[in-house]
DNA sequence: CTGTTAGCGCATTCAC
DNA sequence: GTGAATGCGCTAACAG
């Protein structure tokens, strides 16, 4: 059997009381009398049992979490997985409210920012926008004592606590390398490559666009960059522009969403497809582009880790645990046809077993 | 609050020690009471809170892993993560016993799941080997009754309870695709490529080098299998041996481990190196040749997964449920230069925080 | 400053 | 078949 409190308090001579208020660093403890319970916890090598005091404390953490509405797969998989860690409350004692908002809107994100303030919830994860107004919400929040971590999307760092997302300027220059690669090499001669955005106003897009440029360097000529405001109508349009505009063209990056436009054009398109084409988010548009052999390579972010892991930060946060950093990235992720998750995964519907996760995993 | 055990007593008008029998699907309650109870759960909308429950019992898991010995990296990661595992026995209760046998030593890995047996765990992971002795063993195992899981490399389904381990059919297809894309197309010309194996005794090696083959199909041209026997000196030879041999050689695809002897082969030549060199297993040194441009794409399975969800599948099975095996299957990691995660990741050092895992991830 | 006591939500003896 | 009582390891009122 493990050591338990009580084996302490025996060792120190102590009651449970005193023990409890060393354990939680609580005032009221002689330093003597601290200095021997230490001692004793170190001595027959304590571990607190966390699961028996998150039951004996029976905390939990209000939490509010704010997403953009759209018919955005990846967001719309974000909000499942949201719904998924409210759904249950036993395993990590936490209360999520949800809020959507109108995408793109930075002044309706500020708003629920306020709103969820006045709450005073132990923490908000937001999908930020780079909008001013947002950024003075963020620290509207931040200066009331509650925790803020970006989802996805980031903010300044000085607007808010942590981002739980992936490096996007990472995640372009893979995209590039990855280009590079799938579209061969033609000695002496560059190869047009085309990109796809959502919007220039948004951080992860350009931060992918400027990755995925120094990744390509002189190596390609770059077509000036198509915006197609994630919209899968207007993107269709743009990019059967750009087929029959140029029929030389060796790949395309989709770096936004709206990727449903892209394969609709792909497919429609009657020549013979660019060489390679890469996308941003394991959908299910996507991944049946992927298998359809449409898409060559899709990198993805893992929205349910992104989603556990601001929860992990939070709750670290809210205890004034410092949360360690490193541990809590995410992967960029990178899916052929061949390495596809099954789809329950990455993409998925289903709740995790009873145990812990891996990881996670 | 959520409601609890004593809400479904006052609710179905029983007592504590009959909504328990219930719960737990135990004998000694009518039928009509049963479904009084179920009735009631189901309208409060009931969820067991493990944490507690997991208290009350206090049960502990004792499960046997067995490992090979060796300074294959991959395997040091292995037992590393075993080791972490080991080291928090709070989070899941779980008490691990770490055996460590001789490498591909059929009759070693025979002996540790015979002596394990008698210790009558709660569970058995073992690194298999696809020996006959091996599997008699096995079955012994799970003729006493003990759930048996292997780890990384299979045996055969009959022999085992589950398999906490890559596709490594997929993961060879994956691997292909790449060579495939970073050979780049040199219209009608097929281009030769290396393929370097640790030994095809081993069920996860001719797993990888079918699924390499059939998604090369007639593409190029595949020089006979290289085996290396996962030692680094013997690989260097054969790999140096073949750079000189073969000059033209497009693409190396080491499916196998002792990617030091690859690596500095490939560093210690002098001529232009393969334009395509892909590798299984993210370690040090394949994390550096990564960087060094020595190595183009690694492919890689999370160890910290595998052990992690070994543990969940083994727990799952001591305790009767059934285990959904969709959720436990373990992804196929393709890492560039441009998307290496932080060293304590994958490679890692460092232990997970207190929360769950992400995924577990 | 320190100790006593009563739970948190559930499982498990034992009586009835 | 069913129920009352006790405890898992820890925290949080209260007293002292």
């Amino acid at each position: 059997m493990r050591p338990t409190v009580h084996d302490i308090a025996a060792e120190a001579g102590v009651s449970l009381a005193t023990v409890d208020r060393v354990l939680n660093r609580r005032p009221g403890v002689k330093d003597a009398t601290r200095l021997r319970v230490e001692a004793a916890i170190a001595a027959i090598g304590f571990v607190r049992d966390m699961a028996a005091a998150n039951l004996a404390k029976s905390r939990v953490y209000p939490f509010t979490f704010i997403l953009p509405a759209g018919d955005n797969s990846f967001m719309r998989g974000l909000e499942r997985h949201v719904r998924e860690a409210m759904a249950r409350p036993a395993a990590d004692r936490v209360a999520i409210s949800l809020v959507i908002v109108p995408p793109f809107d930075g002044a309706a994100v500020a708003r629920a920012l306020d709103a969820a303030k006045v709450q005073d919830p132990a923490g908000i994860a937001v999908v930020a926008v780079d909008a001013p107004e947002v950024m003075d919400a963020a620290l509207r929040v931040q200066a009331s004592g509650i925790p803020l971590v970006t989802l996805v999307s980031d903010l300044g760092a000085s607007c808010r606590d942590h981002f739980a997302g992936i490096d996007n300027h990472a995640a372009g220059r893979t995209a590039g390398s990855l280009m590079r690669r799938f579209v061969g090499r033609v000695p002496s001669a560059t190869e047009t490559i085309a990109v796809l955005a959502g919007s220039m106003l948004v951080r992860d897009h350009r931060d992918r666009l400027e990755g995925f440029r120094s990744a390509l360097s002189e190596t390609c000529t770059l077509l000036p960059v198509l915006e197609g405001q994630d919209d899968p109508a207007a993107t269709e349009r743009l990019i059967a522009d750009l087929l029959a505009r140029h029929p030389d063209v060796a790949g395309i990056y989709s770096l936004g969403a709206g990727n449903r436009g892209l394969i609709a054009a792909l497919q429609r398109h009657s020549g013979p497809r660019p060489r390679a084409v890469i996308a941003h988010e394991l959908t299910p548009h996507t991944r049946a582009a992927l298998e359809a052999d449409l898409i060559d390579a899709v990198l993805n972010q893992d929205a349910g880790h992104e989603v556990r892991s601001a929860i992990r930060v939070l709750k670290a946060k809210a205890d004034g645990i410092p949360a360690v950093e490193a541990q809590e990235r995410i992967r960029i992720d990178i899916f052929l046809k061949d390495n596809l998750p099954f789809p329950d995964e990455a993409d998925g519907k289903v709740l995790r077993p009873s145990g812990s996760g891996s990881g996670e995993n």
